[in-house]
DNA sequence: GCTGGCACTCTCGGTCCGAGACTGCTCGTG
DNA sequence: CACGAGCAGTCTCGGACCGAGAGTGCCAGC
C-alpha cells in the first residue's frame, strides 16, 4: 500500500497528466497543493513509483506518466467526489423529463447525451426483451412460405422474426398461430417462450411448422437481437493523436457483437471501469471503459458505458454513466 | 475543351495522384504509356492546365495535384469501363444469394459489404416505406393513454408508431381502431394514408381521437424515418492523415438526416458523384460521395453511396456502388 | 511544335548545437 | 535521519544549416 504523501503525488500526477497529455516533472508535482514537500522528495518517491510500477518514464530525464496499476489505484483509492456540473445534472434532468416517443429514438438520444457530456464515445445496450411482458403476438404471411411474427413488449419495444417455412402455409393456419400463440404468450414475460408447451396433439401439419419455427426463432440465442446505440465516436476521434489507433477502436465499435460482450464482460467481472488491457482487448490498450447496469422495475435488462482514452477524467465520467443509467432505468420503469 | 494530350496528361496525374498521394512531376508522368511527349512537353501542357484550373501546385517546383474541377473531368470524361473485379463480383452475387433473415440485418450486411468492396465508409438508406403496401396494421395498448400502432409492410419492414392520447381509450376502442384502420389500408401503399377518410360521422370521441392520432402519425412527415446503415468508417478513416479530419466527418456521419439528405442533394442534382465542395458540405472539403439510386418494382425508393476521400478510386467505387445499389434492388423486388 | 539542356527553387532528411526540463545523487541541516 | 538545496548529467525539442533530390520554367535548336 501506498503511504499517503506517495498517493498524493501518485494523484498529482495523474490529474496533471489528464490534463496535459503530457509527462510531469516534480517541479510540477511539488506546486499541487496537496502536496507540501520540495521537489526532490518528490523525485524519490516517484523514483519509488515507478519502481512499483505505478509511473514510467518514457525516457530518462523526462517526467513521469501513469501505468495501468497507477490508473487502476487513482480510479480505486483516489476518486473524487464524483458529482456532476451543475449544468450538466440539468442537461441529464431535461432530457429526462422531454418526451421520447420511440424506444429506439430515446436509446439512440441517450447515447448522444452521454457522449456530449463525457466528450467520449457512448454505448448504450438496448433493454434485453428477455424481462418485458408480451402485450401482442400476430403473424403475418408475407409470401406463401414466409411468414413474419411481430411481438408488441410492455416497454414498447418491437421484436419481429421471418420464419423461412419448408412448405406454404395457408391464411388460416396464420390466423390459427396467431390466437394460439397470444393466448399462451400474452401477460407473460418473453424469456418463457422457450418453456412453454405450445403444440397439441391434434394440431395440423401446417400449424405445428409455425408454431415450432416461432418458438425456435424467438426463444433463440438472443445475443443476436441485442440492439446497440453508439454515439459520440466523432468526440472520441479527436481524444487521440494517431490516425491509426482511431480507425482501429472505430473497426472495434463497428462491430456490436464485440461492444456487447465487452460491456458485459466488465460488468460481469463486478468491475465499472476497464484500463487499457483490462478490457480484455488488444486494440483497446490505449483505452478505458466506463459501464453501468442500468435496471428496470428491479431487474438489470441492458448497461450504458462510455468509451474514452486510458487518460480519461474517469471521476466526471463515472458519475455521468452513473446519473444517466440511473435516469434511464428510472424513466423505462415508469410506463 | 482539352484536347487529347492534354486529358490523357490529366488523367496520368490524377490516377497517379489517387494511388500515391504525392504531387505527381512531369517525369512520371511522361513515363505514362499514354503519353508519349517527352517531359518537357508534358511541363508545358500541365502549366496550361494549372492555368486552367484543372490542376494546382502545393508549392513551386514539387509536382501537381489535380483540383475539384481536375477530378470532376476526369469522372466525367476519363473514366474507365468501370466492371468489377472477378473476385468482388463473385462477392456481391455470394453476399445476395445467401439468406437474409430481417431487413434490417440485410441493410446493415449491405453497407459492411459496399464497405469491404471499396474500402471507404458506405452508407444504405433503407427503403421509403411510402411505397410498399401494407399487409397488417395492429394498435397495442401500452397504457391508458398510450398506444402503440404497428404496421407490417410487404417488404417486411415493420413500422411502429407511439400515440400520446390527450384522454384514455378503451381496449374496446383499440381493437375497433384495428379493424378499422385494416380495412382502409390493407393491401394498400403506406403513402395513401394520408389521403384516406378513415373517419365516418357516428365514431365515438375515443375512436376518432385514436384513429387521428395515428393517420396523423402516419402519414406525418418521414423524412425523420429514414434508417440509414453506416459502416466502413475504419477504413474510411485510414484513408485520411489527420484525426482533425476523421473527427469532423464522423460527426457529419453521426447526424443521419445530415447524411440523408446529402444522399438526396446529390441524387437530385442528377449526378452520381460529388467532389469536394460540390457535396455541399464545408466540412466534407476533403471528401467525395458516390451515389446510387435502387429501385424495387419499378421505384426507386432509396439509395446508397460511399464516401471517401476527394482522391477516392473512383472507377471502382462507381462500379461497387452500381453494382450493389442493382443487386440490391432486384433482391427486395423478390419477395 | 517538340525536346534537350540548364539554371533556379523548394522540400525533405540529416546533423548539429543550445536551451530547457528532468532526474539522481550528495551533502548539509534541523 | 528525513528533508531539501544544489549540482552534474541526460535526454528531448526546436531552430539553423546544408546537401541531395525532385521538379519547374525557359530557351535555344532541331
Amino acid at each position: 500500500m501506498l503511504d499517503e504523501r506517495k498517493a498524493a503525488i501518485l494523484r498529482a500526477v495523474v490529474t496533471e497528466y489528464i490534463e496535459t497529455a503530457q509527462p510531469v516533472g516534480s517541479g510540477h508535482v511539488a506546486e499541487s497543493p496537496e502536496v507540501t514537500v520540495s521537489p526532490a522528495t518528490v523525485r524519490n518517491d516517484m523514483a519509488v513509483l515507478e519502481a512499483e510500477g505505478y509511473l514510467v518514464q518514457p525516457h530518462t530525464s523526462a517526467g513521469r506518466i501513469p501505468t495501468e496499476k497507477g490508473y487502476r489505484f487513482f480510479v480505486d483509492h483516489l476518486g473524487g467526489p464524483g458529482r456532476l456540473a451543475a449544468g450538466d445534472a440539468q442537461q441529464v434532468r431535461a432530457f429526462f423529463s422531454r418526451t421520447h416517443n420511440e424506444l429506439e429514438q430515446m436509446l439512440s438520444d441517450t447515447s448522444r447525451l452521454l457522449s456530449r457530456l463525457t466528450r467520449y464515445a457512448a454505448v448504450v445496450v438496448g433493454p434485453q426483451h428477455q424481462v418485458a411482458t408480451v402485450r401482442s403476438v400476430q403473424f403475418v404471411a408475407l409470401a406463401p412460405q414466409v411468414v413474419l411474427v411481430v411481438v408488441v413488449l410492455s416497454n414498447g419495444g418491437v421484436e419481429k422474426h421471418t420464419l423461412d417455412l419448408e412448405a406454404p402455409v395457408d391464411e388460416l393456419v396464420v390466423n390459427a398461430a396467431t390466437v394460439r400463440l397470444s393466448a399462451h404468450l400474452i401477460g407473460r414475460p418473453m424469456a418463457e417462450v422457450s418453456t412453454l408447451d405450445i403444440l397439441s396433439a391434434d394440431d395440423t401439419a401446417g400449424l405445428r411448422l409455425l408454431l415450432d419455427a416461432a418458438k425456435r426463432s424467438l426463444g433463440g440465442e438472443h445475443r443476436h437481437d441485442d440492439q446497440v446505440f453508439i454515439g459520440g465516436t466523432s468526440e472520441m476521434a479527436a481524444s487521440f493523436d494517431a490516425v491509426r489507433t482511431v480507425s482501429e477502436i472505430l473497426s472495434i465499435l463497428e462491430q456490436q457483437l464485440v461492444v456487447v460482450s465487452l460491456l458485459e464482460d466488465v460488468l460481469g467481472r463486478g468491475l465499472s471501469v476497464a484500463i487499457g488491457r483490462e478490457t480484455g482487448n488488444e486494440a483497446l490498450a490505449d483505452c478505458s471503459v466506463v459501464v453501468a447496469p442500468y435496471v428496470i422495475d428491479g431487474e438489470t435488462v441492458g448497461s450504458i458505458g462510455v468509451l474514452g482514452p486510458t487518460r480519461m477524467h474517469y471521476d466526471q465520467a463515472l458519475s455521468a454513466v452513473a446519473v444517466v443509467a440511473d435516469r434511464l432505468g428510472r424513466r423505462l420503469s415508469e410506463g
